[in-house]
DNA sequence: AAGGGACACAACCGCACAGGG
DNA sequence: CCCCTGTGCGGTTGTGTCCCT
C-alpha cells in the first residue's frame, strides 16, 4: 500500500546531532512534553525527522538516563532476560532503570555476545555451542492453583532420557527472576492510568513476551493479566 | 607517523501495530 | 470494516576511535 514518509527528507538533517540540536529539542520538550514527533521539528525549528528527534531524545537526552559503563550485575541481568525473553530489547530494557532499548542492543552485539562466546555458550540460544541442536520444543502454558496463575515451561524431548543437563537447562530458561507478575481478579474500575503507555499498558504476559498471536494470549479477555514495568 | 583493520556506538530504515476517523 | 497516521521496535548501517603493525 505504501505510506508516506514521515517527513521531507529532502529538508531534513541527517547524522550525528549538533550541540545546538540537542539544545533545541530539549528546551522544546521542556516547554512542551513529549509527543506529536511527526510535527516537532517544525515546532522546535530543527531541520530533522520526527523519528530522528524521537530517538535523539528516548535513547541520549531524557534526563533519566545512566550514562557509563555496564555493571558486571547488569550484564548478568541482560543475559537472563534474554535467554527469557529473546531480542526483545526493550522489555529487557524496561527492566533496567536508565537503560535504553538501543544501548543494551548494542551492548549485547558488542561485548555480551562475545561474552557468551568466551563461556562457549550460543549467544542466541544460550545453549553450549558444542551442543548438538536437540529436540526440544518450548510451550508456554497456564495452570492455576489456589488462585494464583503459575506459568511453567513444557519441554518435550524427542529422547525418553530427562538429563540432568536438561532439567538444568530448563532452570537456565527460567531463571528466577522478579519479573513483577501482577496477577489481580477482573478489574470492575477503570485502572489507574499512570503513565499514558499506548502499547505496554495492558498486555498479557504472552503479548508482554513479545508472543503476540500466542494462543495463551488473553488481551481481549477479562482477566485483566497485565506486567508491571 | 601512517595505514588499515577491529571495535563501539550513534543513528537510520523498514516494518508492525494501535487507534482514530 | 477499512484506511491512514503516529509511534515503537528490531535490525542494520555509518562513522568515529582505538590499536596494532
Amino acid at each position: 500500500m505504501g505510506r508516506s514518509p514521515c517527513c521531507e527528507k529532502a529538508h531534513t538533517n541527517k547524522g550525528a546531532w549538533t550541540k545546538e540540536e540537542d539544545q533545541r529539542l530539549i528546551a522544546h520538550i521542556r516547554a512542551h512534553g513529549e509527543g506529536c514527533w511527526r510535527s516537532l521539528p517544525k515546532a522546535a525549528g530543527l531541520l530533522r525527522c520526527g523519528k530522528s528527534c524521537r530517538l535523539r531524545w528516548i535513547n541520549y537526552l531524557r534526563p533519566d538516563l545512566k550514562r557509563g559503563n555496564f555493571t558486571e550485575e547488569e550484564d548478568e541481568l541482560i543475559i537472563k532476560l534474554h535467554s527469557l525473553l529473546g531480542n526483545k530489547w526493550s522489555l529487557i530494557a524496561a527492566r533496567l532503570p536508565g537503560r535504553t532499548d538501543n544501548e543494551i542492543k548494542n551492548y549485547w552485539n558488542t561485548h555480551i555476545r562475545r561474552k557468551l562466546l568466551s563461556r562457549g555458550l550460543d549467544p542466541t540460544t544460550h545453549r553450549p555451542i558444542s551442543e548438538r541442536a536437540s529436540n526440544i520444543t518450548i510451550s508456554y502454558g497456564r495452570r492455576e492453583e489456589k488462585g494464583a496463575v503459575l506459568w511453567h515451561m513444557e519441554e518435550r524431548s524427542s529422547s525418553e532420557e530427562s538429563s540432568a543437563w536438561q532439567r538444568q537447562q530448563q532452570q537456565l530458561k527460567c531463571p528466577d527472576l522478579n519479573l513483577e507478575l501482577c496477577i489481580g481478579p477482573p478489574f470492575q474500575q477503570e485502572p489507574v492510568v499512570v503513565e499514558p503507555v499506548r502499547r505496554k499498558g495492558n498486555l498479557c504476559f504472552s503479548c508482554s513476551l513479545g508472543l503476540h498471536k500466542s494462543k495463551e494470549c488473553k488481551c481481549n479477555h477479562v482477566l485483566g493479566l497485565s506486567t508491571e514495568y
